[in-house]
DNA sequence: ACAGTTTCCCGTAAATGC
DNA sequence: TGCATTTACGGGAAACTG
């Protein structure tokens, strides 16, 4: 009978941190005979949740009753919009806490109830509806591990309140998993990933396997388990990508100029006949956040070499924007005189016909002073060798199709509550 | 009867930001005569304080009575600290606030009351004290602005609790204002400021008078009014070169390399004869927190040039250490071979005998990848012309002295509470 | 419209809990 | 003890408020 209703802040819906505000709004589907009736509606966080199913009790800090008005546009529907919600966490219930141990904060889904009452023609009707499951924080570092819960949950399940999910949390088939990875991407950008990309992506997750688009993949392997010999999992190492690009690489990646997931293997193969300073950009995949740029260089001998910078991270991005860091960077070799080793992006486009119009840093003109800009440079004292391609890479499959349905589940899911998470 | 005691933090006391925790600590000097009474004190913000003196009003959100309890340490005496108290503002107590626009939040002053009460042989007695006034601000970007009232309150008077000082403010001697400064530096760091440097501040603020150590300084020249010419008075310039070295330049500046309070044309004196590559380090005067170097250049005829680099500030050195900076700064000139320009640090100290302990970055050793760093480079495509010396400075005086003495009165008045405020 | 002031909340660091 | 989680609060920016 009621109705979730649009967002006002479409970024990581179903996420609530303790402490912070948030929005969510009811609406009532059916018209109600008398109009100028005052209906309250109610909202109770995890309401008839049978202590112990979560490990932590939560309660809502601020006004959790208000009255249901007309809403301005639209049919003359009843709604209401709770804001300035806030959630605090009830400490010590009674003595432990139940559930302990076996999901992660994050794993653990809870509820908002709306709850309104009226009386008509002496007959009392009860109305009673409820969130998405929700993930509730406490910090915005716990925020990839639930927006990975979030998504998990809205790709797997039609259920609208199964709040024990990831007590046997369901495997996503790779071509579920990867429509909703490149998702991620199209959200905030002009593009989603494209088929070379998500290849790569599979096979970094699956191995072999991800030649086979109904290959599963478990929810552990997804974002609990480390990957092999790093100490991060693969959505952790994913997610900080996608912050890192929609921090410091929006302008660059909108145009498509950041290959970014690419194997090494790959990479030797697509620079092998290259002309010298033939360059790509990819991602770190041994570090957290972090773009790298690899370059052809053929030496004396016409030998072919290539070599990739030390991947740039948020904190040197912020120093320095990467289109300036590509226009500038150079390698003083044994005191030669420096020289920028980019010219060609992959595969032949001059270098500032592409990344022309994104340079922006320009000497500041403060009289009398010196204009000064650090510049990126390697500087090289003796021969460094550079990675040797070491196992095989097949080529994976990729089975797009179902975005828009994908799409529109889950913006349906977003619809009842909004936070303020600004990407 | 009952008195202030040590602090725990020391750093910006008698300054408290609304919603952040602070500490308050009182002692009974007079021992009881039966010690097992419990005796609570209650601790109560701007107690008395009559509707209309202040424009804002506070409460201490938190728990404001606690039982005084027997001192670990020392000679048996009572004492309660108070922890984790809290202030919050009062909002729309009857209408309108009081006292709006004489002064500015960082002027209003406030007190912490502390009372207790016990009876003895059938005769009650009450206790009562209160702190020295207090600031109360709502963003650490007042910090600023509420130290500097309390300097000029502990400075200028001796009366415990003038809650409208700052109606009238009595102006200071720049012989008292030069301590007070020198010793902002003091605090964190291993010196104060030397004569030449504090000589530069007396000139920056009284112009010649700052020959006569007696010239008064008033409250709105040192704090409100902008300098002349420039968007921020002459303690917020100063504030933000205190927090320019406190998070960045503290090694170099406890060297004493950083000369840092040198007018343009000491400046021109000082490095009028000496040898090319000599350099000195300043702080701008034009841009708040900001620091530069300026170095002997002789051009091809023999003539002496000065040139100054764009100064430096938290963001970028936020990015590359200043000692590195220094070392590794070059300009480019029309193509040629980069050079650095920076060889002796005035007088004439070799640049990697007084700087070489301070460098730090070291290029990282990630196998696969090419390390690379940022370097500060000046491009110079056509002649630069830099500052041309265009008034006149005398050589003013100093006179200090009652540093201890002065130390311990402010050593005082941080005693009574403390604010998390660290450095 | 605007300046002074407060609120909001991320992101890092420290504290806490288990 | 070590890891997971929460708390603390500086700092930039937005929102508020006369």
């Amino acid at each position: 009978e009621k109705q979730p209703c649009m967002p006002t802040h479409p970024q990581k819906p179903l996420i609530v941190k303790t402490g912070v505000q948030f929005t969510t709004k009811v609406r009532l589907l059916v018209k109600l005979p008398e109009v100028d009736y005052q209906l309250k509606v109610k909202t109770t966080f995890d309401k008839d949740l049978p202590p112990g199913r979560v490990s932590r009790q939560f309660f809502i800090l601020t006004n959790n009753t208000k009255v249901m008005d007309i809403e301005d546009y639209s049919n003359g529907c009843l709604s209401v919009e709770f804001r300035h919600l806030q959630l605090k966490e009830k400490k010590y219930i009674n003595g432990t806490k139940g559930n302990e141990g076996l999901l992660s904060v994050t794993e653990e889904l809870h509820s908002l109830s709306f709850e309104a009452c009226f009386t008509v023609q002496g007959l009392t009707i009860d109305l009673e509806t409820c969130s998405l499951p929700l993930v509730v924080i406490s910090n915005v570092s716990q925020l990839p591990g639930g927006w990975a819960s979030v998504m998990w949950y809205n790709l797997l399940t039609d259920e609208p309140r199964n709040l024990s999910f990831f007590g046997n949390p369901p495997r996503a088939t790779w071509s579920q998993l990867s429509e909703v990875l490149s998702w991620q991407f199209s959200t905030f950008s002009s593009q989603g990933l494209n088929k070379e990309q998500l290849s790569m992506l599979g096979e970094k997750l699956l191995g072999q396997h991800a030649s086979c688009s109904d290959y599963q993949v478990s929810w552990s392997k997804f974002c609990k388990e480390n990957i092999q010999g790093k100490p991060f999992s693969f959505w952790m190492w994913l997610d900080s990508i996608l912050e890192l690009i929609k921090r410091h690489l929006l302008p660059v990646w909108n145009e498509s100029y950041i290959m970014g997931f690419v194997s090494k293997e790959m990479e030797r193969a697509l620079l092998k006949d290259k002309e010298q300073g033939t360059f790509l950009l990819r991602f770190s995949e041994s570090h957290l956040g972090g773009i790298t740029f690899t370059w052809v260089e053929h030496n004396e001998n016409g030998e072919m070499r290539l070599n990739s910078v030390e991947p740039y991270t948020k904190s040197r991005l912020s120093a320095l924007p990467f289109a300036d860091i590509i226009r500038d960077y150079k390698v003083i070799s044994d005191g030669v005189v420096p020289e920028n080793p980019l010219k060609f992006l992959y595969p032949n486009i001059p270098k500032d016909e592409a990344f022309g119009r994104l340079y922006n840093s320009q000497p500041s003109k403060v009289h009398p002073y010196i204009p000064s800009q650090l510049i990126p440079i390697s500087e090289l004292r003796c021969n460094v060798s550079t990675s040797s391609p070491s196992c095989q890479s097949p080529e994976p499959p990729m089975t797009p199709g179902e975005f828009d349905l994908l799409s529109e589940h889950l913006c349906l899911s977003m619809d009842t509550m909004s936070s303020p998470y600004s990407d």
